[in-house]
DNA sequence: CTTACCATGTAAGGCGTTACATGATTCA
DNA sequence: TGAATCATGTAACGCCTTACATGGTAAG
């Protein structure tokens, strides 16, 4: 239904742990929630008018930069509907991977086709793991505060996962060759 | 950019087996690629008629039953277009899980709620756990058929993924139980 | 001096879901 | 006879991305 990437809500999360721009925003979903989840500045920008309109957070102009910079805080009643929020149960849990549906379709593309697409999958995880890798290392320094432990968790979902991914990746080939 | 559900090919896709009714599609989209993939019939109909226009598929009436019911069927040009996709680099793998979200700002809920969001996500994966495995199992007899080597690949993806998400539940949760 | 990054915003348009509308058939 | 399932379709509406538009600043 409504508001699928909730970007009311991701907002209203960063700015609870400190006031920023919408163009910083943009850049922690990028890298703190890149695997997870996703956002476009067509999105953040006016979400962060209304969210000022309904009193959600605060706008400051930066008089200290020459350039034009605008930052937002949260309110109290902003933290409420986060907090309001993060109570509330998960809707929606979506995986929608192309690779696994290419895969399902696989006899009119042929063996050597599904084994490529299993090879890109393999790549481009390995490649991404890494950084979770250096998240998880630069989190674990600092699992005293309690903010990080919740990053931390993210962060050990995607290791996991990852690795799992890659030895599926590892069995599905040798499954596939194990025929004719 | 366009046509996020790949709706046109997962028709070719369900065609290139046999040919049937949009709403047999519409089930078996919510069966067989049900944990990774889903669609609506506001989807599916429209991109019938579609495929049809462009000789993608044929349609006929089925004239045994009363009841109308529209057969369609894969043509030469949409095996040729489906082949065609399924040769093509994956384009997008997506994961959105709102319960990752949720963690991630875990602070302003506080332990407890965390927790809770473990607890759900770890029962709704034990709920859905055992169709995987009962796919596995009835897919296991027929593994020389091509085609359900293909659907085990995907299976078995789910299987793992399902059963590293349990680990980490637990993980998590001794994580979180191990501080204050 | 030019590239990369910081920074904000809007408009158009695609995509797909939800909700609605309609009706036959099967099974208990 | 009523509920569940089979079966097809449309319209409205919301959501979000892409692309465009603009310009400052820092670093090399």
């Amino acid at each position: 239904m409504a508001n699928e990437k909730r970007m009311d809500q991701v907002i209203l999360g960063f700015l609870s742990h400190e006031p920023m721009t919408g163009y910083e925003i943009k850049k922690r979903i990028d890298t703190s929630l890149h695997y997870f989840w996703s956002g476009s500045y067509g999105s953040i920008y006016p979400t962060l008018n209304d969210l000022e309109k309904n009193g959600l957070v605060t706008k400051a102009e930066d008089k200290a930069n020459a350039r034009k910079k605008l930052i937002y805080q949260i309110t109290d009643a902003g933290r409420e509907a986060l907090r309001e929020w993060l109570k509330m149960p998960v809707v929606k849990n979506e995986l929608r991977y192309e690779t696994l549906l290419k895969l399902f379709f696989g006899k009119e593309l042929g063996k050597e086709g599904v084994l490529q697409h299993i090879s890109d999958f393999e790549e481009s995880i390995k490649k991404e793991l890494p950084f979770l890798e250096m998240c998880k290392a630069q989190l674990n320094d600092f699992c005293d505060v309690e903010d990080h432990r919740y990053y931390m968790l993210t962060v050990q979902f995607g290791i996991e996962t990852y690795k799992g991914y890659l030895k599926w990746c590892e069995e599905a080939r040798n499954f596939l060759n194990s025929y004719e």
